[in-house]
DNA sequence: GTAGGGTTAG
């Protein structure tokens, strides 16, 4: 332990050993405390206090009836509270421990809180009592910041004090240790506990249940319940909670069961935690029998039960149900609004939602981040841009860093980079806390719009990364092609000792693929189980059968298939049938695509492959064959679509566009384009015309028309030589597209940045980063 | 001479 550390805090050595342990157990925090310049929280805290001196009168007696002390509790706002302190302090009542008790507990505990303004009338008062102590030690569990509590707790075990923590300091103090998820600390308050014979106090037991089950022990946690001797309500719902909350939402079911045998009459927690259980199954007939357990056991706490009630309904897929129980509902509030509006906006009934939100009594923040989040998550991302437009526009509530992770999120998927750069700023000019969610985000769309430079630079100065945010930086490399970088990165990650996850094997495969680092890719995968502890997913092997796929080893990518554990997902086949066309392999291509159509009949990108495969090997009848099944099959295929942004409007094209304002000016530059690149030798890939016959239309010329030649001939005449080219394609992109734009760029001397469906391609001066291999 | 543990939207 460091001695600075403890000359900080002001402690003295001649302490138990248990409350010692205790304090090693938090220096963390307090070197974490000693180390913020700026933030005197702990300093102010920890230094010594001046105390007046307290004279007892005889009087103390009558001052709990003292009519300044009767204001206390009728007050209704802290500039009350603030005038009766005054007036405490002149006819010195407030040197009276527990007048000052009083007024500190309302501003500690009361609806009118203010913790600060209480901890320094604590720091003010003569003689603290344990009252007093245990007052600032609960308001602070439940603060902001709850290592104040940890604190304060030392001081009271360390100081000079004539308070030792009683079977009320335990709780709050352990309720601190869950709040920040720190098993130490929590054990060794334990420990304590225990050591002070509140071992089997069922307040202290409770709350061990409850900081156990927050940091994820929820073995530990269920010893703590059985060795309760006589097991109240809040016992059996803390571990309920435990259950539902740590995805064992049977053991919360049987619990449940288990209470009920018992004869403990469930509340209204019960049948919260009980609902959540529900909703993390997405059991709707079990949620329909909760309901009904609720109404036959006349349960109190209607509203806040309802809301949950609604929101069970909403997620296990019955808006029906939901809207049934919402218009009876005989109170609502804001959260019952805006679950119902999630409801809507989640199932795609867009018109419903708009109605309901703008039918709503007040619409907060919350409201039109409900909107926004939903349609940019079932892939509307337009209409998200145009929700936070309008919420800019209308001024009505301020973003929060929820309405920027889902507008940046849409930012991404539609490369609106301009947008995007705009949020950054506005984070910036609004001081707005850069949370690893916001910093993963920002990392994420300066990837998406094509601005890898940008991503890597939020990435490096942010203070705050997690595994999301480090493999979000590794999607980043990988998806431009940046496979060494994102292995290097992924070492530096593994050096600041945060664990990957899933996610971060799925992107650093990937960028193994992408960039053809086939020994690599191959390690890493070997090593996932063994060394980091990641069962392979079915997403890792799909990365996998991509890499093989991609370096021509399709006998190994097929019996790697063979040997998944689990059933393989379309995707799977999809990797492979990608690389039988990049090799021409119809054997294995038709049998992919057979296995592909078995798991997902519609799926047109298996056609389109499949095609394209049996044109590039000349067999026009499979082809002709192809198509007349996928007519009778009634597929119609996902237009192709490309869009750029230019001053902050995107712009879109699908095949053959003529809709654009500027659309003469369009075919007339591209017909320029192909003069000049014909009169350098570009011919037409013919196989590729099939492919787009297939894939955009039945027309011949369709392959001059295709959305991204569209889109890059539109750049050119509306941005500047200085300005890269940056064009999102919703597919994939063509080979004679690709060729194309590298012709393009060393003609006119242009930077072109091409995002199809699965990666990014710089092209530069007639080169392209993914090396025409994708 | 005051009190305490468990809960729901985005």
């Amino acid at each position: 332990m460091n001695s600075k550390i403890l000359k900080v805090v002001g402690l003295r050595y001649s302490s138990s050993s248990s409350a010692y342990i205790f304090l090693a157990s938090i220096h963390v925090y307090y070197i974490k405390a000693a180390t913020m310049a700026t933030t005197s929280i702990p300093i102010t805290t920890l230094t010594p206090h001046h105390r007046i001196p307290h004279i007892p009168t005889n009087k103390d007696r009558y001052f709990s009836n003292h009519p300044t002390i009767l204001l206390i509790n009728q007050s209704s706002n802290p500039k009350q509270l603030k005038q009766i302190h005054a007036q405490m302090i002149r006819n010195g009542l407030f040197y009276d421990p527990f007048s000052a008790s009083v007024l500190i507990s309302a501003f500690a505990l009361s609806n009118l809180q203010d913790v600060k303004y209480a901890h320094k009338l604590f720091d003010q008062m003569p003689q603290p009592n344990l009252y007093t102590w245990n007052a600032l030690i609960r308001a602070y569990s439940s603060s902001k910041d709850p290592v104040q509590s940890l604190f304060m707790f030392i001081q009271m075990i360390h100081g000079c004090n004539e308070v030792v923590p009683n079977k009320f300091t335990y709780p709050f103090v352990i309720k601190a240790a869950a709040e920040l998820l720190d098993r130490r600390v929590g054990e060794v308050v334990h420990g304590m506990a225990v050591k002070m014979s509140f071992g089997s106090d069922v307040f202290v037991l409770n709350s061990l249940i409850h900081f156990y089950a927050s940091c994820g022990c929820l073995d530990s946690a269920y010893r703590v319940f059985l060795n309760i001797q006589v097991k109240d309500v809040v016992s059996w719902n803390s571990m309920i909670t435990g259950f539902a909350q740590g995805d064992r939402a049977d053991d919360a079911l049987q619990l449940f069961h288990e209470m009920q045998g018992e004869g403990v009459r469930p509340d209204e927690v019960t049948m919260m935690s009980l609902l959540t259980a529900c909703t993390k199954k997405l059991d709707l007939e079990i949620g329909r029998w909760v309901h009904s357990n609720i109404e036959k056991n006349g349960i109190k706490g209607r509203l806040n039960l309802n809301n949950a009630l609604v929101d069970m309904y909403v997620k296990c897929g019955s808006l029906e149900d939901a809207q049934k129980l919402f218009v009876k509902m005989p109170e609502k509030d804001i959260v019952s609004w805006t679950t119902m509006l999630v409801g809507y906006a989640k199932s795609g009934h867009f018109i419903n939602a708009k109605r309901h939100f703008e039918s709503m009594p007040k619409q907060d923040i919350a409201a039109w981040n409900a909107l926004i989040s939903a349609y940019e998550q079932t892939g509307n991302p337009k209409e998200a841009l145009a929700i936070f437009n309008e919420l800019q526009v209308s001024n009505k509530a301020e973003p929060d860093t929820v309405t920027l992770v889902s507008t940046l999120s849409a930012c991404a998927q539609v490369g609106a980079l301009d947008l995007g750069c705009w949020i950054h700023v506005y984070i910036k000019k609004h001081k707005i806390n850069l949370s690893c969610h916001l910093v993963t985000s920002l990392v994420d769309m300066y990837s998406k719009c094509g601005d890898l430079n940008k991503a890597l630079e939020v990435f490096s100065s942010a203070d705050c990364k997690d595994v999301f945010v480090w493999s979000a930086m590794i999607a980043g490399l990988a998806m431009h092609g940046n496979g060494s970088d994102a292995i290097e990165l992924f070492k530096k990650m593994q050096e600041s000792s945060i664990r990957p996850n899933g996610v971060t094997f799925t992107n650093l495969l990937c960028a193994c693929s992408h960039t053809g680092l086939l020994q690599e890719g191959r390690d890493f995968f070997k090593k996932m189980k063994p060394v980091y502890g990641i069962t392979p997913g079915v997403k890792h092997y799909a990365c996998m059968v991509d890499m093989l796929g991609r370096a021509g080893l399709l006998e190994e990518a097929l019996s790697l298939i063979k040997t998944m554990p689990m059933p393989p997902l379309a995707s799977v086949y999809g990797a492979l049938l990608g690389a039988c066309k990049l090799h021409g392999n119809v054997e294995v291509a038709e049998e992919a695509s057979a296995r592909l159509l078995e798991l997902e009949p519609s799926n047109h990108g298996a056609y389109v492959l499949l095609s394209n495969i049996y044109a590039k090997s000349g067999m026009w009848d499979k082809v002709a064959s192809l198509r007349k099944r996928m007519k009778d099959v009634g597929l119609k295929k996902e237009p192709g679509c490309s869009s750029l942004e230019v001053n902050g409007v995107v712009h879109e094209f699908v095949v053959g566009d003529n809709t654009h304002a500027q659309s003469k000016l369009i075919y007339g530059k591209l017909n320029e384009v192909f003069e000049k690149l014909k009169s350098i030798g570009y011919e037409p890939n013919r196989s590729q015309v099939l492919q787009c016959v297939e894939e955009e239309d039945m027309q011949e010329q369709a392959l001059h028309l295709h959305s991204e030649k569209l889109a890059i001939a539109f750049g050119l005449i509306s941005l500047t030589k200085s300005q890269p080219i940056r064009v999102m394609k919703n597919l994939r992109v063509c080979e004679d597209c690709h060729n194309v734009a590298k012709m393009i760029s060393k003609v006119y001397d242009r930077e072109i940045l091409l995002r199809d469906r699965y990666r990014f391609h710089h092209i530069k001066a007639g080169v392209c980063s993914c090396k025409d291999y994708w």
